[in-house]
DNA sequence: TCAAAAGTGTTGAAGATACACCCATGG
DNA sequence: CCATGGGTGTATCTTCAACACTTTTGA
């Protein structure tokens, strides 16, 4: 009958400049005052796991999942004593996947926020670490089964920027024609009737159809 | 700073009668007096979530997970505010799987524990049923990709027996060549120099090769 | 001699992979 | 006019699914 510290961290991926990120914060308090660390708190008494995850999801990094439009899924929980040095910490960890577009509406009032390449984070905090890690994996096999990628992206999007998607987060190049193959076969997205005028060559914009 | 009750909760499953079964235990005390419901209890202080688990299957099944031939690993964390009636209680569930000869050797001690099919289940304590469900999905996908079937299996084993543990999890009938040459090729069991003699007709006995 | 489980190959379909060129646009 | 990204088809290989009969043994 033993009552423990419960937190939620949050492992937040997007995609920028055609490479997976996570968003870090860096630590004001002790411990590991000046390190970078996932968003997150405490669970409170009355709330559900997904709740206290997506509210502290808004209050860190200002990106609001309370409509539909952020897929926030719980990863794994972490509860090796001696994780936190502050005394026995159980973390129930999320991940969630936001569109560029998204990060810009939710602005950059949590001001010691930055983003990261998966591949290139600095020294974090506690195990996080090893929890972006676990997410990431979490979110390579995902995408083999299932249609994760959409979420990284706007409602419309060209298949050159899904399969970015696809390349940034499995770490390898693929092959165009076979990509769009697989994609349009499989009947996930259908087209809109807009074309993407921004790049050289007007491209197809394609929506997620569930 | 809130501090929560966290509990972890065993699926435990085994392979009897050629089924798929689950363990679960008759409770005694309130709530839900005389329901069933799965083996678990409270996260001491300095130990680790499966530590807790691993306790927990020994002090209520008898099943010993310390050395390495009980499979045990996380499921899913629980913790809508209002699953457990007493309170907040923030339920870690983890996955076992064990083989029939495993279960022999722990004994029958735990009074109160019966086995019961996955697809006849009865009633069932808190939001168990749910859980158990998930882990059933749990393993399901996991067949695909891995060979979780051999943890409910002894050491050593006829390819039939494996087929009869995908049948059980998959819940459907699987063609016996296909099946044959798919195990063979995947090159994860090798023959010992053993045939198993019970039977009608003497069948090589393999063993998981890792 | 019969019942029960062991063991064994082939064919066709579907899915995955490798691979190269022309086109429209903006600078 | 050139650099950039958009768009398209085919041949091959691998993988998966369907399908039936013979053998050994114990009762």
């Amino acid at each position: 009958m033993n009552k423990l510290l419960v937190t939620v961290d949050i492992v937040l991926f997007t995609l920028l400049e055609r490479r997976l990120q996570v968003l870090l914060i860096k630590r004001l308090a002790p411990p590991f005052v000046g390190s970078y660390a996932l968003p997150g708190g405490f669970v409170l008494e009355d709330e559900s796991l997904d709740a206290a995850a997506q509210r502290e999801l808004h209050e860190e990094t200002g990106v609001d999942a309370s409509n539909g439009d952020v897929y926030l899924e719980q990863l794994y929980t972490f509860g090796e004593p001696g994780r936190d040095p502050r005394g026995r910490v159980v973390t129930v960890a999320y991940y969630a996947l936001v569109s560029n577009s998204q990060i810009l509406k939710a602005g950059t009032d949590a001001s010691d926020a930055s983003w990261f390449a998966v591949d290139e984070l600095p020294q974090l905090a506690f195990d996080h670490t090893q929890i972006i890690e676990y997410a990431h994996r979490r979110i390579r096999n995902k995408l083999d089964y299932t249609s994760v990628g959409f979420e990284l992206l706007p409602e419309k999007f060209t298949l050159t920027e899904l399969q970015v998607v696809h390349e940034a987060i499995l770490g390898e190049k693929l092959d165009k024609r076979n990509f769009r193959r697989k994609i349009l076969q499989q009947g996930i997205v259908e087209a809109t009737k807009e074309l993407q005028k921004a790049g050289r060559k007007p491209a197809q914009l394609y929506r997620f159809s569930s």
